[in-house]
DNA sequence: GTCTATACGACGATAGAC
DNA sequence: GTCTATCGTCGTATAGAC
């Protein structure tokens, strides 16, 4: 029934599973342990650090190697429209249509134990929201964009979503995030009517 | 030291602090008490139903005299450019400036105990979810916008809001918040160039 | 490397003195 | 209406058998 063995990657995606919907504190370790169909004793013998780094591992790998593969086809010099909407794509099935959180929320709230991670998972969701917000910006420079705009314009698409997500969890209604995610081409890259956007400069 | 007799506003004003950067399951009694000055036992005296009696009139309040508070200036028939600026006033000194989370966000996630509130919590975040949408949508109807355009105005301006507070607990960085709460007025009423803008109907 | 068993504190909640 | 004292449960974490 349980695997016996689970590798250290088919276990950190359980993991995620569990952290993604209940949060750090939320999560308890019945909950990981049924998850995984590993014992409490078993989880600290693979994660000693115990559920903070069992935490920590989860949000640097979503942070990169989740990140990587969802953001696959920005990787070249001029991404398009439709690179852009290939990612929504891959952000609407992470996301299962707005039905699951993200651990940037999840994650974030204060906690006591808090401390006791040494802040290594606040630090991994830091950097995760600047992997995301630079890989945004990226479209949006090469839009033509400034890099301040840039940044503002990645940071708001990204909010965006974020709050269509919170929306979705306390009304059911997954329309906003369904908005979010259509608008993102316009929202990175501008009003994409003609090929080399001159953007309507936003002051303020 | 401790006021002896604190009034029930007072008291769920101190509860409201609590659960507003805890959350429901990482709000603890004791974090309860401390803030209160009340032992626990008080507090079940005053809030027989325990923790979750104590969250659930704390989202009423919010939802409730709170956001009467907040929308106040929205309240004619007519509302103003004016208007929504000093509602989005209102919205920064609540979040101080994005430096406190929202209910919405940190009492909405899934927890065991969760169901012994008998979805009275979660059904106190549905209703201020819809009583702020509304209030938003009223004025995007005023400025000319179909229904369902209103609606969706409206939840794209909150859910921007509640993604720059996720944002600024990650990273930090309140620029986003300020931005979601500078757009408003345009976010809700289109661009206000020409009085009675005529919507650029965005399809979809 | 997984399991059973257990330590020990914090949790939500209650009883009863004042 | 507040307090002190306590209950039972579940939390994280560890020890040691297999």
């Amino acid at each position: 029934m349980t695997p016996r063995t689970l590798d250290h990657e088919a276990l950190l995606d359980r993991l995620t599973g569990v952290f993604r919907s209940a949060g750090y504190e939320g999560a308890s370790l019945s909950d990981l342990s049924s998850a995984t169909g590993l014992q409490r004793s078993s989880l600290y013998h693979r994660f000693p650090g115990g559920k903070a780094q069992m935490a920590a591992e989860v949000v640097r790998r979503v942070g990169n190697a989740g990140m990587d593969a969802a953001f696959a086809p920005l990787d070249h010099a001029q991404p398009t429209v439709a690179d852009v909407e290939a990612v929504g794509r891959s952000l609407t099935a992470f996301y299962a249509d707005g039905a699951i959180s993200c651990l940037l929320d999840t994650m974030s709230l204060r906690d006591h134990s808090w401390a006791a991670t040494g802040g290594e998972v606040a630090d991994a969701l830091a950097a995760t929201a600047q992997r995301w917000i630079e890989a945004f910006a990226g479209v949006a420079s090469s839009a033509g964009a400034t890099p301040g705009e840039a940044r503002a314009r990645a940071e708001d698409a990204i909010a965006a979503i974020e709050g269509a997500l919170v929306l979705r969890r306390v009304t059911g209604d997954g329309a906003a995030f369904a908005r979010a995610i259509a608008r993102l081409p316009t929202a990175l890259m501008g009003d994409t009517k003609s090929t080399k956007s001159t953007k309507r400069t936003t002051r303020g």
